[in-house]
DNA sequence: TATGAATGAGTTTTCATTCAT
DNA sequence: GATGAATGAAAACTCATTCAT
């Protein structure tokens, strides 16, 4: 007797997340239709309604980008001699990281959908809300060390420290001319008032 | 006989783009329809036709949002006596205004269709643009008048201000709870280092 | 300039009910699609939603069977010199018309489509009240004339009389066999029994 | 080594076919899906197919209503002193039970498919016939017995009867407040007519 | 210039049915 | 015998766009 097998349900269901994620990218939450989802995945129509209830559903998963390797850098700022130079190194790397093709739209285009649709608004707060709490122990840590000022306020540095990378990685998507380093250089001071 | 009416037509122009920003501001690019936006313009699908070829045109005048009262207040920096504290209290003006309900959204419903459509790209650049030249203006009467270090990089420094005051107001959006004051704080930093 | 014309809505929502009415009698409710529908009707799937909201709306427009001829019958009946004579001959004329091809089919499913659609329910109800009180009415002239015992229950006997008629016309669908003059003679008694 | 055993067949057909019969009484026969019913029976769609060839097939075995208490009762009435009073006392039991919730329903939607369905009209037919029979039989007990006239046409009669209670019973499942007695004192002429 | 009726391909979603295991 | 993953055709409904008037 055939028994249900749930690695192949966990499989099915990161293969479709991930198909959707690469049409959604091309062509936008709402340019795609399920039909490109189903033939990207390679999967028919009903097998897709069967992993993912709906649309909205399918833009959900699609919405929690892979965020390993950021958190992997951010974690590794903790290990770090200097905070604030890895501070700077590390908006260079996140931006950069955030260059690559289509990740920049994929995440604009997270943050439009979520202005509308609550499910994906809550996706995209956990993610932001993970990486804010990995940088804030990473800052912390520094702190605890004396090589932060005991008084700086960290949670409110992490939050503008990430929004500014989100938020400048979009720029650059449509000034791909600009030099980021005199960008770094302007938010340099508020990095080094960190220092003690 | 009828003779055109050139008024005429840029009148029309301007109310059904009006309409239009309206529209797409309660339901998205996606989510709003032709139809209505000429329920909302008050008139009927073929002259909606006659004055914007297709979607695209008219997403494109929609995406002209009007930034006249931003652009007054940015204009207004360059008159101030002290453009540090104008800086601080212009980033908490430009945050309210952009936190009006819908508005948000609406940019970032611009920004992602950007991503996808160069017409709306160039629009948005050119409105982009057209602030970061004001404001850089308004910092260079401080900075000709000794106000400002004269070795400072405005139009980086500009740059990184626009961009935050928008990536703050769509954080803002999510997270409405979150106090602006200790953000700004974490900011000043690179705000007094124009001091001289 | 092209002014609406209330004619051609007029003319085209009859029209599409008619062919609606064909398609459903044909195919049941659930069995026609709404292409079959707008096949029927010669129009485009747009215009066919363009005057009937959802299908449901289309379903209570063909629910709504023109009982006209059924109408002037019982009309006819209060003019009669026979009340008795004339209810007998007009249970055998109503059940005659019922059992035209198609008719009691679409009554079934009408009622069928009605315990679960309470707009279909409504439809009904207003139909078979419309019935009723025709009846009521044609007895009630009788009664008057004297021809009727005053104390007779018109109400419930003209319900119980058109409940049996559309009763009687479905069962004589599926036993087509079955003689009809038998079931009147055993009906009989309570037709004669509003006699004075 | 399994063998086939008849008798697990039989109870799983039944249980199938009941649990179909709660979904259809639910859903209707075209709102209800296989899934609905493969999940009310508790077995695999696998199943569901090996013990019913297509859903028709389903809806032809779920049309089968039991109709046993029914039928015990009009047994019952060939043992009663008074035909004409048993006649009257049966047609409200009759009605009451016709009755409860969703059984008017069902029937109607069994009569609405058997219109289009030849296998369910059949199984309608044969279940109405025996009704019928058991009431002809009844009630000829009585004829026999001289309580009733020896002329009656009692198959007419019953004919009429049954049509009847079916009908009365859809009717006050739309007009709950129409109360049964006055109807049935329309239709006791036709009762007492079978008297001697 | 202006209207609004008309189109039809396209969208999301469902469901009866099959078949490898 | 029994499972449940998989299919794909079809359903209801929408919408950008056209064009006769």
């Amino acid at each position: 007797m055939r028994t249900a097998d749930p690695d192949l349900q966990r499989r099915r269901l990161a293969e479709i997340a991930d198909a959707a994620a690469r049409v959604f990218l091309a062509k936008g939450f709402h340019g795609a239709s399920m039909q490109d989802v189903a033939r990207e995945a390679g999967v028919s129509m009903g097998l897709l309604y069967r992993y993912y209830e709906d649309k909205a559903a399918l833009i959900a998963a699609a919405a929690t980008i892979d965020r390993a390797p950021l958190q992997a850098e951010i974690a590794a700022l903790g290990e770090v001699a200097d905070p604030v130079a890895g501070l700077e190194a590390l908006l260079v790397s996140v931006i950069g990281a955030a260059s690559e093709p289509g990740y920049v739209d994929l995440v604009t285009e997270i943050a439009a959908e979520a202005c509308r649709n609550p499910r994906v608004a809550a996706v995209l707060q956990e993610d932001e809300l993970e990486l804010h709490t990995s940088l804030v122990a990473a800052l912390a840590r520094h702190q605890a060390a004396g090589r932060l000022r005991a008084d700086a306020d960290l949670p409110s540095f992490a939050l503008l420290y990430l929004t500014l990378a989100d938020a400048l990685a979009l720029r650059l998507r449509f000034e791909p001319d600009q030099p980021l380093a005199p960008l770094i250089s302007a938010f340099a001071p508020s990095i080094r008032a960190l220092q003690p």
